[in-house]
DNA sequence: AGTTGAAAATACCAAGCGGTATGTTTAGAT
DNA sequence: ATCTAAACATACCGCTTGGTATTTTCAACT
């Protein structure tokens, strides 16, 4: 009973979607125009979902599945913690890169909240999803902070969640200021430091962090220094 | 020449708008709903303002004004810079309290941010006051970090002005997420601890944090709903 | 008293919005 | 071959949008 390519049509709105509101926001993007990008009629639309807000649920969820696998590959137990927070730092930049060619903005921004933070009051569908999203991703930031204080990484006795939220934040806030004043150099200056002052990343760690990913592979097993 | 009382009226649609926008986003509060909520008609508003984005920049400017005029206060030199902190730190809560009276919303965000964070790639103006607004508050935390410092508050040799674009971006996320999730305890929960820690301030002043923030989520428990 | 011009009100516009109603195409079950 | 229903297309709806054109009000200056 299944016509032409259903679940194509459906992906290609998804990701249409996500793009434009993402690159925008929310509100200024009308169905005609992810319509009309999509290659799709508004019939076709309206078929697969009930409501804008519907679609856009719907697109947060897709988009995460992908976000996710590129997210379980980091967070691969052949990665130490180090590796990974490393890694994990150059994804955020590399996702900005990579949703910005072809495009006169150089940061976007994260794709769910910053289109959930500025839902309005009514808005309540939008809200919610980018808190689902973001419950996920915290789930990541958790493991990491917590392998990172079992290796001894990390100065003092921080409360894990917390500071998974605090990092949270703070690239949140970042990669908005990078939207506003345009300028991804502007995200790629303050993202790693940010994230080693808050996370507590002891200084012996500083220094080299961004050659780790080349070592990572070597010594794996636990010796967990790196210099 | 002048009629009736043009800056009252002026005053208005600059406030309102601000509020409005504020409250929800710049692209989906009309120039229509703007003039009804200010009382005044559209005649009167495109009197006054050749555009929207005129307005908004112009209602940005006026904003600043009088949050430059709490900021001051607070940086009066007859406080030490300990106390500078402490009081920047209500006043950021204080001011999501009182934007949110009589609204189911709990926190509401930055104005400028919240708004030029979300605006879209050809909506400049809009940007470039999120910017202006910035370089305004960047300055006071320049100060107030330089103090800290001076005073040997701080942990190391930080960089002033990265520290202080890195406690604004955490800010900015912040209370980015504590508009998603609509709670302010969310917002108090986070926003000392992530201050201190990226501002390097050293342990012995953390000391009253931790009950401060143990005290004021008491008083306001319970009121964290999303919709 | 009368003129002037800023301030404000009214009516209006084309364009776009989210959403719907109804028609047409097509693949698979019978 | 026929029928069915999912998948899509077309046309349209009422409403709102940012913005304009025109008219009316009224304080201040001559």
């Amino acid at each position: 009973m299944t016509m032409r390519n259903a679940a194509e049509t459906r992906d290609r709105l998804l990701e249409t979607a996500m793009r434009l509101i993402w690159q925008s926001n929310y509100s200024s993007v009308g169905v005609n125009e992810i319509c009309k990008q999509a290659g799709v009629t508004k019939g076709a639309f309206y078929h697969h979902f009930e409501t804008k807000a519907d679609l856009y649920v719907a697109a947060s969820r897709h988009h995460w599945e992908m976000m996710k696998r590129e997210l379980d590959e980091i967070f691969s137990p052949s990665n130490t913690p180090l590796a990974q927070l490393e890694e994990l730092i150059q994804l955020i930049i590399r996702n900005q890169e990579e949703e910005c060619v072809g495009l006169d903005l150089e940061v976007v921004g994260c794709p769910f909240f910053t289109s959930g933070g500025q839902a309005g009051a009514g808005e309540v569908k939008i809200r919610m999803a980018a808190c689902e999203m973001d419950d996920h991703v915290q789930q990541y930031s958790i493991a990491l902070i917590r392998n990172l204080k079992a290796e001894g990484a990390l100065e003092g006795d921080p409360e894990i969640r917390q500071v998974a939220r605090l990092i949270h934040h703070f690239v949140q806030g970042l990669l908005m200021f990078g939207r506003v004043v345009n300028s991804l150099d502007a995200v790629r200056a303050d993202l790693r430091v940010g994230i080693y002052r808050l996370i507590g990343l002891k200084r012996e760690h500083w220094a080299r962090a961004s050659e780790l990913d080349a070592s990572a592979a070597n010594d794996a097993a636990g010796s967990s220094k790196v210099a």
